[in-house]
DNA sequence: TCTGTTGTTGCAAGTGTTTGCAGCAACTCG
DNA sequence: CGAGTTGCTGCAAACACTTGCAACAACAGA
């Protein structure tokens, strides 16, 4: 898939996509570079990020920015979706894709701006956070 | 209202906040920074960086990002709007919260989830930026 | 299988932004 | 108005991430 877009396969990318696929949901690039470290000494950390981009750009893999840090998770095409990221818990939630659509539209049809939503994420509280945030209010 | 919440009033934090009003729009930091060492030599970066933070805590002024780079404006709470960031030329078009009502409420009926909406914006490319895309493929 | 091309790597230095800390100055209270 | 408290500043170093560059290695073609 790779090949067929002009990149090479280099033992560094087989790695790295392996680290990100076994790990099944997202997973930080320190803890890419970490993981993949271990196997192959000569792992840079720029490599990391070069690699995780590439594949991102080829459709590989999802980009998740959770609180300014950056998460990638395999890309698996029959479950596409976006994604609600707590502010609090860092905790990522999916969220199907045809929650978007209605926006998505509204934004085309009365402005012309057509939404990058392929990599939408949305932050905020989850329902557990904010439970927690009532706990808080009521003991102190 | 900076007082009311228990920050003091320096010299750097009004020139701070003169150079943000008085540009009438969304400024870059470093722009922020370069018009405020005019005006005071000894002005620091960190310090425009924490002053703008705590002017948006205090809800003085909204933050932008445009283009992986913060950008800041005047609050002005009778036209209060989020933004669609054009990815190419790399202008912010202000939108209307009623878009953005709906898919909000649907986020908490059905997950619970409150989006930070506020502080809303979305990444993609304007009406004019595509009609020049257009142009270019038609001329390569 | 060998050779040339060119995309990729590791390194180091760059980016924009944040943070720890010691000295300082804005506010409070007398 | 003057002294104490404590929040703020400037500096420098850290942070996550990106980029320029020379050496290298994956692939293509002979």
């Amino acid at each position: 898939m790779l090949r067929r877009q002009g990149h090479r396969i280099t033992p560094q990318r087989v790695l790295l996509l392996s680290v990100v696929a076994e790990n099944g949901g997202h997973i930080g690039v320190d803890e890419v570079f970490r993981q993949a470290k271990e196997a192959h000494r000569y792992m840079d950390l720029a490599t990391v990020y070069r690699t995780l981009r590439l594949f991102r750009d080829a459709g590989v893999v999802t980009e998740v920015e959770i609180g300014d840090r950056l998460h990638y998770e395999l890309t698996l095409p029959w479950e596409l979706h976006h994604h609600m990221v707590c502010r609090e818990c860092k905790g990522a939630y999916n969220l199907s894709p045809h929650y978007l659509e209605e926006f998505r539209e509204t934004l085309v049809r009365e402005f012309g701006f057509v939404p990058d939503i392929e990599h939408f994420s949305i932050t905020g509280v989850c329902s557990h956070c904010q439970e927690q945030a009532g706990d808080c209010e009521t003991q102190s």
